[in-house]
DNA sequence: GTTGAATTATTCAAGTCTAAACTAATTAGA
DNA sequence: TCTAATTAGTTTAGACTTGAATAATTCAAC
């Protein structure tokens, strides 16, 4: 039936079929996207893309951010973070600080070493992107980011309701 | 100040921060989505995404799919493929059939059981993806599609280009 | 102040995923 | 034919991810 490779999309098949198929293929860029993003880190600089993502929080944050926040804003779980950081304190890229007041708590903060690195890294991860969506217009990624924007807004919604 | 919480997209800071803003909330998008599902999936079924996703591929093809191209349309490497399948023959849910005139390859197919079980995930499933999308008009979903169309387009050229 | 609940982070077992090395079978070419 | 290259699938080591259990600390209510 000359089913096109790589076509995840061919799943959907009820009367929801316009859901179904938005999904799959809005999972499909991602996924897509985000394997070029890897390969870039792996082949590039040897790295993978939960310490890029790590370390780009820190980058916003001079200051450091404390574990329950980095797991917060990645979308991981804690065990998960603390995986993560214990692999990039083995390379010098971040180093956990004490808090004052808190025994429980630290502050994981890049180092100089982690800092300037990420800097180098965050220049290519950015053409990465940028070229993974040179086939739009401008105004196409400006439709793209808003109709994203309601989709993400819903489930932050739905999560809400959910209570978390 | 005042971050608000799952702000993977605060991470853009470039002349590029179009691009990127649109990439992480890309990302964002299907990855709280993909929990919901995820979550849904090992809640009311006890299983998993990716197996899930192997038993939708077989279920459009009952006379069964060879490994390779299950790791194809999967978009994931052969030995995660084994492994996958392992389970589920494991589970009594898919099955290996020899090939005839190639006894490298087999089939693998759905069973009965398999076909029953996936019937009732897929009926599930689907009513998570439509909540997902619930906040999007009908001409929003449209839109959206047309869009991702051209960026998945887009990717699929890219990697044609890398030769593959 | 003490006790119980909540918070912060780690550890653990199991599943997922990858790239690379490997085995076995098929195909193509001299 | 027979040898080399290709193809199908598995195995392996290593990284990521999760949910659940645990340990340490802080907080809140008496």
């Amino acid at each position: 039936m000359n089913d096109s490779p790589l076509d995840m999309e061919a799943r959907a098949h009820s009367e929801h079929a316009h859901e179904l198929r938005l999904w799959l293929r809005l999972l499909t860029c991602s996924q897509l996207i985000e394997k070029r993003v890897r390969a870039g880190l792996r082949e590039q600089f040897d790295t993978t893309l939960p310490r890029f993502d790590l370390m780009a929080q820190l980058e916003r944050h001079p200051e450091g951010l404390k574990m329950k926040e980095l797991s917060h804003r990645l979308m991981v779980t804690g065990g998960n973070v603390t995986g993560i950081t214990d692999q990039l304190v083995n390379e010098g890229l971040v180093e956990r600080l004490d808090v004052d007041g808190d025994r429980r708590a630290f502050l994981v903060a890049l180092t100089d070493h982690g800092r300037t690195t990420f800097t180098e890294m965050a220049r290519h991860h950015e053409q990465w992107i940028v070229d993974a969506f040179q086939g739009l217009s401008p105004r196409d990624l400006e439709s793209l980011h808003k109709l994203l924007g309601k989709v993400k807004a819903h489930q932050l919604d739905i999560n809400q309701r959910i209570e978390e």
